[in-house]
RNA sequence: GUCCCCUUCGUCUAGAGGCCUAGGACACGUCCCUUUCACGGACGCGACACGGGUUCGAAUCCCGUAGGGGACGCCA
C-alpha cells in the first residue's frame, strides 16, 4: 500500500515553530515510506484566509526542503464536492439543524461547567417542533448543522499514543456547517481525506479529540476511517505552551531575523522529543532514514531554541566552501574565497558573522596600540613577499628570537595589532589573508 | 469543573519484574592539544516526582497525592 500524507495549514498567519514540526515530521513519514505528501491549503474561513499566508507558507516549506507532491489543494475550490456529501448527511439524518443562537450556546456551557458537568451539547434541536422551528424561522433565524454521533465507544490505534479510546457520550455533536451556510473544518478535511485517499493523518494531539468525532464522520460517508498519530505538542524550556524566543518566530523570522540554517531547524525539530540523538546532519537522508513513530515519546518535550543555534554553528564549521559559495554571493560577498572561507568558519555561529571577519581582514580596524615598541620591532621582522602558510611561524620565531618573548606575550599583542580583537581565526593562515602591505600598514599603528 | 495523556541526569531520552552498582546524546566540568576561539580526544559530574501497596525481588505492576500538557468553539 502506498502510504499518502497530506500538511494542511490554515492560511491564517504565519507558519511557527510547531506547526513547522508537523509539517516536516509528516513529511519525513512520507519520505521514509516512498509515499505521497500532499499540501492542502484549509482556507474554509474566508474572513481569516489570505493568500499573502499561503505564499509565506510555501516558500518557507521550500526553503526548509520540505516538498509536496502535485499541486497545492484549496478547501475553497472544492465546495461542489463538500455539497454533495452535505446533502447525503442530510438525508440520512447525520446532519441536523440547530437554532442556538452563540450566547444561548455560551450560557448553555457555562451552566453545565458551574454544575461540575461537562459542556457537552445536549441536543435540544433533535426534539424541536415543527411550530418552533417555524417560530425559528420567523424570527429570523438561520440553522446551523451539527453531526450526530453514534453512543458508540470510539477506538483507534494510534501510531504514537498507542490505543486511543472515547466514549461518545462526552463528545458533543460537532457543528459542520454555520448559520451562514459555508462548510467547517471538520467537515471539509475528512471529505479531503477521503477524495485524495489519505492514508495516515499526522496531527498535533490537540486533535485528539477531533479525531473521534472525525472515525464517525468516515464511517458515515461510508469510507474506513486511516491510520492517526497524534504528535505530542512541544512546550516552552519554562514548560509552558511555546511562546517566548525562538519558539515564537516563523519560518521567516527564523530565515531572515536569526539567519539560521534550514537543517539547524530540522534536525532538532525532527529528534526533539524523540529517542534518537539531535545531530548536525547537513541534509535530510540520516533524519529520513532513521524515521519512526515508535520513537516519539508520548510526553510534551521541551524546546531549548539554543539548541538550534548550536547546531547552526556546527552546520558552518563543518560546511564545505562549495556549499557556502552561493550563500555568500547572495549576501555580495562574491570576493570571499575557499581560503578565507576556511580560515574563517570555525569562527561563525550564524553565517552573517562572517561579514565581520571580512571587515576585519579587509575594512579598517580599530585597535588600542599597546605594546607599541614590541610592536614596531616585530614589524620590522616580517619575511618578504610572497607569504604562504608557513610565513607566519616563520615570523614569530624571528621575532621569538630577537626580541625574547614567547607563548601568550609574543602571540596575543600580534593578534590584538593585526585584527583589533583578542580572538579570532588562526593567524598562520590569517596572516596571509591580511597581506604585507595592510599588516605593515597595521603594525605602524 | 469533566475527560484524556505525561512525570528517569540541567535537557531529549533508553528502560515493557531480576541483564540497572539505571545506558546514550546534548549541555556542563577537568585534563590533553593549542597564542585565542572552534575542532578533536580522554575522563568526570549527574536522574527513577512523592506516599502506600503487590512480589523473594519494582524505574518497570496497582492505588493515591502532587506537578505538567491537552480537549471540552457557528477556529483550525
Amino acid at each position: 500500500m502506498t502510504i499518502r500524507t497530506r500538511f494542511a495549514p490554515s492560511p491564517t498567519g504565519a507558519i511557527h515553530v510547531g506547526n513547522l514540526r508537523t509539517a516536516l515530521i509528516t513529511w519525513l513519514f512520507a519520505r521514509h515510506h516512498g509515499g505521497h505528501y500532499l499540501l492542502r491549503i484549509d482556507d474554509t474561513d474566508v474572513e481569516r484566509s489570505k493568500d499573502v499566508f499561503t505564499d509565506a507558507i510555501m516558500a518557507g516549506l521550500t526553503w526548509m526542503g520540505i516538498n509536496w507532491d502535485g499541486d497545492k489543494v484549496h478547501q475553497r475550490d472544492r465546495m461542489d464536492a463538500y455539497a454533495k456529501v452535505i446533502a447525503d448527511l442530510k438525508a440520512n439524518g447525520r446532519l441536523y439543524p440547530c437554532y442556538e443562537t452563540a450566547d444561548e450556546l455560551a450560557l448553555k456551557r457555562k451552566s453545565l461547567l458551574a454544575r461540575s458537568l461537562p459542556p457537552v451539547y445536549d441536543r435540544a434541536a433533535l426534539s424541536l417542533t415543527d411550530t418552533q422551528i417555524k417560530a425559528y424561522e420567523a424570527e429570523g433565524r438561520k440553522p446551523h448543522w451539527r453531526f450526530k454521533l453514534n453512543d458508540t465507544p470510539i477506538v483507534w490505534n494510534d501510531l504514537i499514543r498507542g490505543e486511543v479510546k472515547f466514549d461518545g457520550k462526552l463528545l458533543s455533536d460537532p457543528v459542520l456547517i454555520r448559520e451562514d451556510g459555508t462548510p467547517l473544518y471538520h467537515l471539509c478535511s475528512v471529505i479531503d481525506d477521503i477524495d485524495f485517499e489519505i492514508t495516515h493523518i499526522v496531527r498535533g494531539e490537540d486533535h485528539v479529540t477531533n479525531t473521534a468525532t472525525h472515525i464517525q464522520m468516515f464511517e458515515a460517508m461510508g469510507a474506513t476511517p486511516p491510520q492517526f498519530a497524534h504528535l505530542p505538542l512541544v512546550s516552552d524550556a519554562e514548560g509552558g505552551k511555546l511562546s517566548k524566543r525562538l519558539g515564537s518566530l516563523s519560518v521567516q523570522e527564523l530565515r531572515e531575523t536569526e539567519d539560521l540554517e534550514p537543517m539547524a531547524i530540522a534536525n532538532v525539530l525532527a529528534r526533539l522529543g524523540t529517542a534518537d540523538p539531535i545531530e548536525a546532519y547537513d541534509s535530510y537522508e540520516p533524519l529520513i532514514t532513521a524515521f519512526d513513530f515508535s520513537k516519539f515519546s508520548r510526553g510534551s518535550p521541551k524546546f531549548d531554541p539554543d539548541e538550534m543555534v548550536r547546531l547552526n554553528a556546527k552546520l558552518l564549521h563543518d560546511m564545505p566552501f562549495a556549499k557556502a559559495q552561493p550563500r555568500l554571493n547572495a549576501m555580495g560577498l562574491t570576493q570571499v574565497d575557499a581560503m578565507f572561507w576556511d580560515t574563517v568558519k570555525p569562527n561563525l555561529e550564524r553565517m552573517r558573522d562572517i561579514k565581520d571577519w571580512w571587515n576585519v581582514v579587509n575594512g579598517p580596524i580599530t585597535g588600542t596600540a599597546q605594546d607599541a615598541d614590541f610592536i614596531g620591532a616585530a614589524a620590522t621582522l616580517l619575511p618578504p613577499a610572497p607569504w604562504d602558510a608557513t610565513t607566519w611561524k616563520q615570523w614569530t620565531d624571528t621575532v621569538k628570537e630577537k626580541t625574547g618573548r614567547k607563548g601568550k606575550d609574543l602571540f596575543m599583542p600580534l593578534r590584538q595589532a593585526l585584527t583589533g580583537m583578542d580572538h579570532g581565526p588562526e593567524l598562520a593562515t590569517l596572516l596571509p589573508l591580511l597581506g604585507p602591505e595592510r599588516t605593515q600598514k597595521r603594525l605602524k599603528g
